[in-house]
DNA sequence: AGGTCTGGAATGAACGTTCATTCCGATTTC
DNA sequence: GAAATCGGAATGAACGTTCATTCCAGACCT
């Protein structure tokens, strides 16, 4: 045992539920638009206690970019099929993101609407810097292949990316239902796009 | 001359430069991130003239929103070529686009940061929607003279938009150049994506 | 064991600041 | 000179943050 501790309450899960909390505002209504206190109530916590866990509201909108940005990155590359055909490496591509997608919503628009803001600091923009060079990595050993049209690989992934943010957004928006097959039909349609 | 308007000092440019003023730091720190007074000293006038010119923060925005949007739409569809085959009307639709896009940066910045916030008025969505109704009719149209794929029409549009916005994001961002070349690139790439 | 003490965790009222908006004397226009 | 505009100080509400206080789980007594 040998606990020497003689604290009260540790934690006991506050942490969580700000960062929950965080999430659900800052997705709906973007870092400006939402209050602290607001955070600290949807929470079932004070708003002082906020301040406990996190030392500014920059502190906190960084620290939840990069847990979710984080958990992307994992999702994208754990296991990710070096080896497989390019056709089948973009196929996994495409169901790991609608995987992330589909199963943290939330997650996904926090990310894409906090994309590059002037409140992420330096460690959050390396974290997306240096996931973007894997992506590219990927892209350009595709070229090597001759699988993927070779034009600027930063092209490709800026296309590509964005038509998967804007199926996103349309399936937000009520346009459109993010169906299965919606996806697969997408991600051969991109495909297309992309292949030689 | 020939002014009988019966003001004593009619505007002289101070309203245009208000929505100047507005739609750079609209477009650069969002509408919560921006604050009225910045907005005024940016266009070179008091505090209190904005609000003879504007209701309210939202007006302003909405003002803006329509402004933009509908530019955007005149650009669009004023003399497009209805006859066309597809693929010239996809063509179109893409230079039309970035010619906007280019002309316009900061103004296509804001269309698509503001896009469906909340603080949008209801005749803001009509003419968004209005537009979209109308690209639907070019693609449906394409889809029955078997030019286009026949996936639903949502799906076609929902991927190509964010193709688009995707590529203005990253040439934001500093990761490509929006050369003419680029331009074309994409075009047939994303044309590859759609064509049956 | 039961009672008391203790110190970090939690709180929300209160603080200084910043915001959107208003007000009014100065200025401009005809 | 009358009328309307202009600008920026003034205003109250709302913001992010702090802090004096309360709370309570264990440590320490007896």
């Amino acid at each position: 045992m040998a606990q020497l501790k003689h604290s009260a309450a540790p934690d006991s899960g506050k942490r969580e539920a700000i960062l929950d909390a965080a999430l659900e505002l800052f997705a709906e209504r973007g870092f400006h638009g939402t209050a602290v206190p607001l955070v600290a109530e949807r929470a079932g916590v004070g708003a002082g206690t906020l301040y406990r866990y996190f030392a500014s509201k920059e502190a906190l909108v960084n620290e939840l970019f990069r847990h979710w940005k984080g958990l992307l990155g994992r999702m994208l590359l754990e296991g990710f099929p070096a080896a497989a055909t390019p056709r089948k490496q973009f196929h996994e591509f495409w169901a790991r993101m609608s995987r992330f997608a589909l199963d943290h919503p939330q997650g996904f628009a926090f990310l894409e609407l906090h994309h590059h803001s002037p409140y992420l600091d330096a460690e959050s923009r390396k974290l997306e810097e240096s996931m973007l060079l894997l992506v590219k990595g990927f892209v350009e050993h595709a070229q090597r292949q001759q699988a993927m049209k070779p034009i600027a690989s930063e092209l490709l992934m800026a296309v590509t990316w964005g038509a998967f943010v804007g199926l996103l957004k349309a399936a937000r928006l009520g346009h459109i239902q993010l169906t299965p097959e919606a996806l697969a039909t997408t991600e051969n349609v991109m495909w297309e796009a992309i292949r030689l």
